[in-house]
DNA sequence: TAGATTGTTAATCGATTAACAATC
DNA sequence: TAGATTGTTAATCGATTAACAATC
């Protein structure tokens, strides 16, 4: 393990594979994996597993591999899921529903405990046990689950005056579903779940082999 | 440009954005810009936007910039979008929904023509004025419309095997969204959307923070 | 012409992978 | 021990960026 050595974006991407393949093989009873039986399933050389892992510490054993639960342990701490993590979502539209109900979340330690519109036909209305609220109320529910989290699930152009609120209450993680960039300070981390973009991609390379 | 040297992933990845910033601008009536000030709007330095584009040929004028309304036609053209894609959505659930009633396909030239499930309480349900019908309508559906490109969004568990279904059909283009990898031929295209890993790298970010 | 900006080459940077000593 | 597999170094590969001639 390197100290100083920045940590490739790639490999933290990869990081949440390797931690949901293991979790499926925890659950299969399967007690040992090597990197190359590992690497296989999430479709990555054993060398990238092997060296994606060393970032973050030694946690085989030569000869062996690894052992499942172990090694599931570590990713869960490397990745933040031994916490719960609550979170706010803005938008109570058809995305917004939808994603609370994910089932992934809750899983994660991921739980959505408030949903705010500006719409005033959808404040009041019930999604899955919770009542969508004024935006007015952000501060409030914010301060009272104490929420780091933020999901923007908004049109495009009320996206950045979305993002400029969670970021006035102290929001420092903000996953974007709207189809536009926002520009927030540099200590708040955007994940942008940009639905067009991905699907444009795919019809690139429709288009290609016609 | 070259005829020969393949064209980078993370190129291909950045055309969707530069195509909907031109069409933001050409919808603000601005007629050309430069590749520093596009490149300023998405985030990326000016010579990446110039070297991008030239891998599909030569759109800018020098001393100038580029024309908007020309260069959004080579790229709608570059990205397939000039062509009308029907599309199949396997996953009646909140997320199918969700997608059914997303706007920004049609704009693009995309329309989900079927929603099919294996539910019997889902089938004969309407989505936004689309009866949802069994999945053994697949083949019918997919030769109807011609379709080539199939959107799953079940549960991981039958991920795969509606994988299966829309390859044995003829589907050149998969959107992912169940929580798992699918095994298909080489010449089927696979876009994961795995909203899972998405948060998870943000949970990872903002462990790292506190 | 003088200033601006493209398209492209070459240099740099960062990520992947091959190779192998360490060791179970 | 012999076979297997890790962790890590060094080589390779691919993408980004700096620099600049071409040219509007």
């Amino acid at each position: 393990m390197k100290g100083k050595i920045a940590i490739p974006r790639t490999t933290i991407e990869r990081l949440p594979l390797y931690y949901r393949c293991l979790a499926k093989l925890d659950k299969m009873d399967i007690e040992v994996i090597s990197s190359k039986e590992l690497g296989e399933r999430i479709g990555v050389p054993s060398t990238q597993v092997r060296k994606d892992l060393s970032y973050y510490g030694e946690f085989g054993r030569r000869g062996v591999g690894y052992e499942v639960k172990l090694l599931l342990k570590n990713l869960e701490r490397i990745l933040g899921l031994n916490n719960h993590w609550p979170i706010v979502l803005v938008g109570a539209g058809n995305l917004g529903r939808a994603l609370v109900n994910y089932e992934g979340f809750r899983k994660l330690g991921l739980e959505i405990k408030a949903v705010l519109d500006t719409d005033l036909n959808k404040i009041g209305n019930s999604i899955s046990g919770i009542t969508v609220q004024s935006i007015k109320n952000l501060k409030e529910v914010v301060e009272k689950y104490n929420i780091k989290m933020g999901i923007i699930a908004v049109p495009a152009a009320s996206a950045q005056q979305v993002a400029d609120q969670l970021v006035s209450v102290g929001i420092k993680a903000i996953w974007n579903f709207a189809p536009t960039r926002i520009i927030v300070p540099e200590d708040v981390k955007v994940k942008n779940e940009d639905l067009s973009v991905g699907i444009i991609g795919l019809v690139y390379h429709l288009a290609r082999n016609e």
